[in-house]
DNA sequence: CATGAATGAGAGTTCATTCAT
DNA sequence: GATGAATGAACTCTCATTCAT
């Protein structure tokens, strides 16, 4: 919807707080009030778009929804993974300032984020069982780690190396 | 000083643009308008926190300054780093969520802190240069994503694992 | 306008600085944010003001606009300017506390006004020249100082003989 | 003394409201509090300012205090007039922009300022009695307006052409 | 459905004034 | 006397939200 995109996109530049509901109106080209029709409340917009974007994002990831990953799999899920980082960094600009910003969404929204991504590391978790390592719970955390920091290095950095890191994760990880 | 002890600390707990003057006046049990006589404003106050809370944080860094990490001193930098990570908490925090936000601090700030916190990174570059791998600029890149990732997954999940996740990272980066 | 007028009366009796925003929007009969939809700050409602009472006050001045005054016209333009300082107290009361007191008005606007008076003086010098005096735009000089000075005489004294004095100002420059 | 003397240039320059304590205490070199020594309020130093000056412009004013202006007398008065209007360009700028100037001083201190001024004008209106003139009083009247519009356009105008206009002043009144 | 004028609580900031030192 | 840190009321301005049209 245009609202959310909108909404998507200034958050994304300007920042949830900066951001008034003038701007995201005037930027969707509709009266203030309308916004109010589709959402309660600005905050309420924001959660929203959180969802909506993970909704997008994750619609055509793991077609198969199998949830196991092979070696080879892992590749493809790295590539997609990044594919994606780079495709919609609009929203994952949103996600993780909103998600590392106190007092913008509540605890209670923060873990139903949290949870709706948590397969994606579950699958993780299992692949490193599947081969073999000592801990694969921390395995996982340590990969889980370190894709949120190449994340939000690459979102902030326009000369980062994001090819060649993602040969690196690749190593390291598969 | 007890004013920004008292800014970091709410700025860490509800976010900047959530926490008011007149919550900081308070808190630090002085009166909203004497925060002007040591700060010309809001934004100075962040932005002093962001400092200081550098300086305190590198202070005891790299004690004889030479810049030059041999591999037993790599430990002991890794070892001080997760160690003002878990004792600086809040300025980490808000080091993280300010840094990430769009529309806090303007671009001649963020470079600013990205020119204090460069030497540090400089010195790794150096370090994998000595220890000899291919392109060290990319792995100082993947070693300051992957601190960056264990740092902000650290300071939102009270049951991260952090030492054995140093011991991980230290196992890649030693 | 509600806004201008309210404005326009209160700054006349009380001053710009001691009027507030709140004062003019419970005179005015609004709230107080509505203001800002219509100016966007106290200084530009100032200028608002000052531009609008020039307006009114020149609208059915000179009507066929031609710029030139004989000396049955001269007589008229007198009449009419007494007149207009007359009716239009709290608009000329403001407009000499404002224009005669630093830190209010600019530069900028200051130079503007003036520019918008112009051709009312311009007119004069013209109607000197036609009068054959010996130096025309001295001959307007005095005029303008003669009748500012009995305007702020007038505004400031209720006891002032407006009507005499008009007799002399013709006397002297018909 | 050296508060009244920064508070007048301040206050000519920027404007009473514009001028804050702290600006004249640092421009005389004292200490905030120290003005409360002297003056009970900001208020009662303009009152202090606008009082010394008058004293100090007509100390040298009519020196045999006589009261009484032969023409050649009046012409001498009048040069002496229009010679402390170049000299305290402050102090006049101050007392027009005060005095008419709504919420600044109170009618009590505005009557106070008019009767101490009285004397000069009644000087003039004696004056035009002696020299025959139909009605005194509207003369004098007419006098003053002229050297106020005088005065004020001189203040504001650095291109004023004060020592013709003084000639036509002359003209007019001696 | 859609509008945007209107609201009003509350934000950051200023500054005359006080008073412990 | 002299200081300037501290106060707090009051200011201008913002903006999420409502609602008559």
């Amino acid at each position: 919807m245009q609202i959310i995109n909108s909404a998507l996109e200034l958050f994304a530049q300007k920042g949830y707080h900066t951001t008034t509901i003038a701007d995201i109106a005037k930027h969707a080209g509709i009266a203030k009030g309308l916004m109010y029709s589709y959402f309660t409340s600005k905050e309420e917009l924001l959660h929203s778009i959180l969802i909506e974007g993970y909704e997008l994002i994750t619609e055509k990831f793991d077609p198969n929804h199998d949830g196991i990953l092979e070696p080879q799999e892992m590749l493809l899920f790295i590539n997609d993974l990044f594919g994606k980082l780079n495709n919609d960094r609009d929203y994952w600009r949103l996600y993780f300032s909103v998600t590392l910003q106190p007092g913008v969404i509540d605890d209670y929204f923060r873990k139903e984020m949290i949870k709706k991504y948590k397969p994606l590391f579950d699958m993780i978790i299992k692949y490193f069982e599947a081969k073999g390592v000592d801990d694969p719970y921390l395995e996982m955390v340590f990969a889980h780690s370190l894709i949120d920091g190449v994340f939000i290095n690459f979102l902030y950095d326009k000369d980062y190396p994001l090819d060649k890191i993602k040969q690196l994760v690749i190593k390291r990880l598969v």
